[in-house]
DNA sequence: TTGACATATTCCCTAATGGGAATATAATAT
DNA sequence: ATATTATATTCCCATTAGGGAATATGTCAA
């Protein structure tokens, strides 16, 4: 198989620079057409059409129409997943990473030493 | 062009739901070889080496020699630019989203009296 | 050294990506 | 109706992804 399509997964979905920026322009300010972020993105017109249609696909974004324009609007809701996977490791960068990994290196010191004596079990050691 | 390289952006690298479930892993008990991830991924042991390799190009994971072993470290702070990217959304989930039923949470409530007192910014014509 | 184990790399393959160009569709104006 | 503007879709193409299989490299043990 090859990559998981972007048309199913948000994680794919925002992997694309240009539907990131999209993204950012969409936050702010709720509604956007599709010929503002043509000129914001310096893209030509299929290419943003086009990754507005992976975003719709995954439901980061919503078109309502206004005369010959389409609205699209921000739906962060989908975004959701990846800050959950992302809060989950909050508490491995903020103040207590450093004693965190400070002890599990004393934890892996004592391994290594005491599997000097008794090897075959795995443990941390540098290098 | 097709998309950037995964070994050059982390959006990407974490866009691969295996790699994520690597970083899952690493993320409690900072050693891991090979083996033990091939077991609890399932996954035949030169597919888990190639997505470390895409995860060591990217910074978030880090190698140590031991023995025959390699021990694979979690390097956390690579994730931080995902981190700060979702961040700035956080805003429009407590103001945006306060209505949608975005929790069982105790929050809520909170939020949603919160939006009734200082009622929202300009919206989409629906339609 | 030989052999077993742990990990990395290479080659091959199919599928999917994203841009470009051209075209299609839709709404508005004249 | 025709022209013009706004957006979407299609076709083509070079690039890449990621799994499978085989192989290479590295390390330990007897």
């Amino acid at each position: 198989m090859a990559r998981a399509a972007t048309t199913s997964d948000i994680f794919n979905a925002i992997a694309e620079p240009r539907r990131r920026e999209i993204v950012d322009l969409l936050a702010r300010g709720y509604c956007r057409d599709v010929s503002e972020l043509v000129r914001k993105l310096k893209l030509p017109q299929p290419a943003v059409s086009k990754h507005l249609r992976v975003l719709r696909k995954v439901g980061l974004v919503t078109v309502h129409k206004a005369g010959q324009r389409r609205l699209y609007e921000l739906n962060v809701d989908e975004l959701k997943p990846v800050h959950d996977w992302i809060q989950h490791f909050e508490q491995l960068w903020t103040d207590h990473l450093a004693g965190i990994k400070e002890a599990a290196e004393t934890t892996a010191r004592d391994l290594a030493a005491r599997n000097r004596s008794a090897p075959g079990q795995q443990h941390c050691s540098k290098e």
